[in-house]
RNA sequence: GGCCCCGUCGUCUAGAGGCCUAGGACACGGCCCUUUCAAGGCCGCGACACGGGUUCGAAUCCCGUCGGGGUCACCA
C-alpha cells in the first residue's frame, strides 16, 4: 500500500548556528520525505538583512551535512535572490486591491498597540489604504511605504496533520505586512510563493508557527496557490522549562562573564569591545538577567573570557560535535523527542526511523530535553559502533578540535585507542583520557594529591623502583607480558594490585585516572615508560 | 490580558473504554564485577494534575478548575 510521495523542505533563516530545535525539525522533514520516498528541498530565508550572514549559511549547511541530512535540491533557493518575483506578486495584489501601502511609523503603530493593550484586547490592525493625496504627502515628508495584505475577515480553519482541526475567530483576521519598507517581502509571504513554487506539499515546522499558517492560508486563497499539509511541532525545552537554548545556556555564560568583570577588573565596555559586541547590548544583558545575548554575540562573549563551549550545555549541533557526539546517537535521541514508533521501540538506524516514520505519531506535548538520556544514547551507539565507523567519528571530532594531540596520531593509533577506552561515553573522553600518552616526557604534570596519596602515603616509590627493575629485563613489551609480570610481583608482595597499578598510573599519566595500565604502557612503549618512572621517582 | 495548543513515573514515552495490580528507556538507590575512570549484570524506587459527569466498566469520552507552552513585530 503505498503513501503518497511527499515534497517536504527545511528552511532556516542564516542568522547562527543551526540547534536542536531546528534540527529536530529537519529531521522530521527528512524522515517524512525518505518514509514515502519524497523529496526533501532546502531553502535559505534569509529576507532578513540585518541579520542574515553567509557565515551562518555556511554552517549551517556544514552542520546539516554532518548529521547526515542530504537534502535532494542541488541548487539551494535563496529567498532573497528572488526579489523580482514576490514584487512582481505583491505588485499584482495591490492592482487587484487586494494589498495596500501602509505609512505608519513605529511610533503610531507603537501607540496603536499600547491602546488596544490597555483596553485589554488584542492588537489588530485593519485601517485599510489611505488616500492618494495622503499617500502623496506621506511620500513628500520621506516617509518609506510597507505594503500590507488585507487578510480577509472570516473564520479560518485548517487541519494539522499533528495537532488536528484548528480555528481562527474572524475577528483576528488583520492587515499584515508583506513587504518591509526596506523592500523585502516578509517572513509570511516568502514562504507562501516559495512551498508553492517549490511544489511542496507538506510543510513541518515549529509550534511557534501554528498561528501564522492563517495568515499564510489567506494568502494562498488570494494568490490561486494549492494548501500544503501542515504539521506543527512542538517546542524542545530545557529542563526547567524554559525554552531550549534560551536561558539554560545564557545563565551560564552571564555567570562567568561576570566571574571575569570581577576578577579581571575589566568593564563591560572593555568586555564588548573585545568581543566586537555592541556595548549598549552588553551593558543592557549585564544589568537585566532576563535579556539575553543572541547566539553568536554568545560566541564572542565566551571566548573572551575564556569560557570553553564544552562547559557549556550543549545547545548548537555544532556542540554535540565539538563534544563527541555520533551524529546517529543525536538523530535517534532527537527523533524521540516528540515522535515514537509505538510499544518499546527506542534504538533505531536511520534506516529503521525512516522505515517506521509517521506523522500521526508525532506528539503535542513539549518535551524536555535531558542530556543523560541522550549521553546514554551516545554510550550504545559507539559499543555498537564498528571500530571504522568510529574512527571516522573520532577523526571528524578531531578536525573540530585542533589543539588536541591526538591529531598527530595515524588511525591504527586511533582505533588502538578507542578499543582501550571501550565504554565510553563521549569521544571526548577518550580524547582527554588519551592525551597524555601523546604529551612529551617531561612534561607530565604530577597531579599533587595523586603524588601525595598514591606515592607517598601508600609507599608507591618504593613499589615505582621495585617496578622499574622489573620492567627494564622484560623479555617482551606487550600488554599481556606487562599484566603478568606486575601480577606476578605484586602476588610475591601480599599487595592488591590496586596498590602496585596505580603508582604506574600516576608516573605515566601524572594522575589516578587513564585507559586500562598495561595497555597503556605497551602503546607508550618500554622507553617512555622507563623514562617516566625515573622522572616520577625524583619527586621523592 | 486576548487568542491557540498541551497535561501518564524526576525525564522521554507506550497506552486509541475492559488486555493496566499502567509497559519500556534514561536518571536515581542497592548489590555484583573491577588495577583507576567508565562500561556491564541483577534487584529496587517511581506516574494517569485536580474535581465533576457519561458508562456495567475510564489513563483513555465530555465539562470545569488548576498548571505549562505558543502567539499577539516592517524576526523568522
Amino acid at each position: 500500500m503505498p503513501t503518497p510521495a511527499v515534497v517536504d523542505r527545511f528552511a532556516p533563516s542564516p542568522t547562527g548556528y543551526l540547534h536542536v530545535g531546528g534540527a529536530r525539525t529537519a529531521l522530521f522533514n527528512w524522515l517524512l520525505a525518505r518514509h514515502t520516498g519524497g523529496r526533501f528541498l532546502l531553502r535559505i530565508e534569509d529576507t532578513d538583512l540585518a541579520r542574515s550572514t553567509e557565515q551562518a549559511m555556511l554552517q549551517l549547511l556544514e552542520d546539516l551535512r554532518w548529521l547526515g541530512l542530504q537534502w535532494d535540491n542541488a541548487d539551494l533557493v535563496f529567498q532573497s535572490r528572488r526579489l523580482d518575483v514576490y514584487n512582481r506578486l505583491i505588485d499584482d495584489l495591490i492592482a487587484r486591491g487586494l494589498a495596500y501601502k501602509a505609512y505608519d511609523t513605529t511610533e503610531e503603530l507603537d501607540a496603536m498597540r499600547k491602546e488596544a493593550e490597555k483596553a485589554r484586547r488584542q492588537f489588530v490592525y485593519r485601517r485599510g489604504p489611505v488616500s492618494a493625496e495622503e499617500a502623496a504627502r506621506h511620500e513628500a515628508q520621506g516617509r518609506v511605504p510597507v505594503v500590507r495584505f488585507i487578510m480577509p475577515v472570516q473564520e479560518y480553519r485548517f487541519t494539522d496533520e499533528v495537532l488536528g482541526e484548528i480555528a481562527l475567530p474572524a475577528d483576528e483576521a488583520d492587515h499584515f505586512v508583506i513587504r518591509k519598507s526596506d523592500g523585502m517581502p516578509t517572513y509570511h509571504f516568502a514562504v507562501v510563493v516559495d512551498d508553492a513554487e517549490m511544489g511542496i506539499t507538506h510543510v513541518l515546522r515549529g509550534q511557534e508557527h501554528t498561528k501564522n499558517t492563517f495568515r499564510h492560508i489567506a494568502l494562498q486563497e488570494a494568490l490561486g496557490y494549492a494548501r500544503p499539509a501542515y504539521a506543527h511541532l512542538t517546542t524542545i525545552q530545557n529542563p526547567d522549562g524554559s525554552k531550549m537554548g534560551k536561558r539554560d545556556r545564557d545563565k551560564a555564560v552571564r555567570q562567568r562573564a561576570q566571574e571575569w568583570l570581577k576578577s579581571s577588573k575589566k568593564a563591560p565596555a572593555e568586555l564588548a569591545s573585545l568581543a566586537k559586541v555592541l556595548e549598549e547590548r552588553v551593558a543592557t544583558w549585564l544589568a537585566d538577567s532576563k535579556k539575553q545575548l543572541d547566539i553568536p554575540e554568545q560566541l564572542a562573549v565566551i571566548h573572551v573570557i575564556g569560557l570553553s563551549s564544552a562547559e557549556l550545555p550543549e545547545i548548537l549541533i555544532h556542540d554535540f560535535r565539538k563534544n563527541g557526539y555520533l551524529p546517529e546517537a543525536l538523530l535517534n535521541f532527537l527523533a524521540l523527542l516528540g515522535w515514537s514508533p509505538g510499544g518499546d521501540r527506542e534504538r533505531m538506524s536511520m534506516g529503521e526511523m525512516v522505515q517506521l516514520f509517521s506523522l500521526d505519531r508525532v506528539g503535542k506535548s513539549n518535551p524536555k530535553f535531558d542530556r543523560a538520556k541522550l549521553l546514554a544514547f551516545n554510550t550504545e551507539a559507539a559499543a555498537a559502533a564498528p571500530i571504522e565507523r568510529l574512527v571516522n567519528a573520532f577523526r571528524d571530532y578531531l578536525s573540530v578540535n585542533p589543539e588536541s594531540p591526538l591529531n598527530n596520531a595515524d588511525d591504527a593509533a586511533l582505533a588502538k585507542l578507542l578499543q582501550m577506552k571501550k565504554g565510553f561515553r563521549l569521544l571526548r573522553e577518550v580524547d582527554e583520557a588519551s592525551r597524555f600518552l601523546f604529551t612529551p616526557d617531561e612534561q607530565i604534570v604530577y597531579a599533587p594529591d595523586a603524588v601525595e596519596k598514591v606515592l607517598r602515603k601508600q609507599n608507591g616509590f618504593a613499589v615505582l623502583k621495585d617496578l622499574r627493575g622489573i620492567l627494564v629485563s622484560l623479555h617482551e613489551w606487550t600488554a599481556g607480558e606487562l599484566d603478568a609480570a606486575v601480577k606476578q610481583y605484586a602476588e610475591q608482595k601480599g599487595l592488591g594490585l590496586g596498590k602496585v597499578a596505580q603508582p604506574l598510573r600516576v608516573a605515566v599519566s601524572g594522575t589516578t585516572i587513564s585507559p586500562p595500565i598495561f595497555e597503556s604502557l605497551e602503546f607508550l612503549g618500554r622507553e617512555r615508560t622507563l623514562a617516566r618512572i625515573d622522572r616520577c621517582l625524583a619527586l621523592e
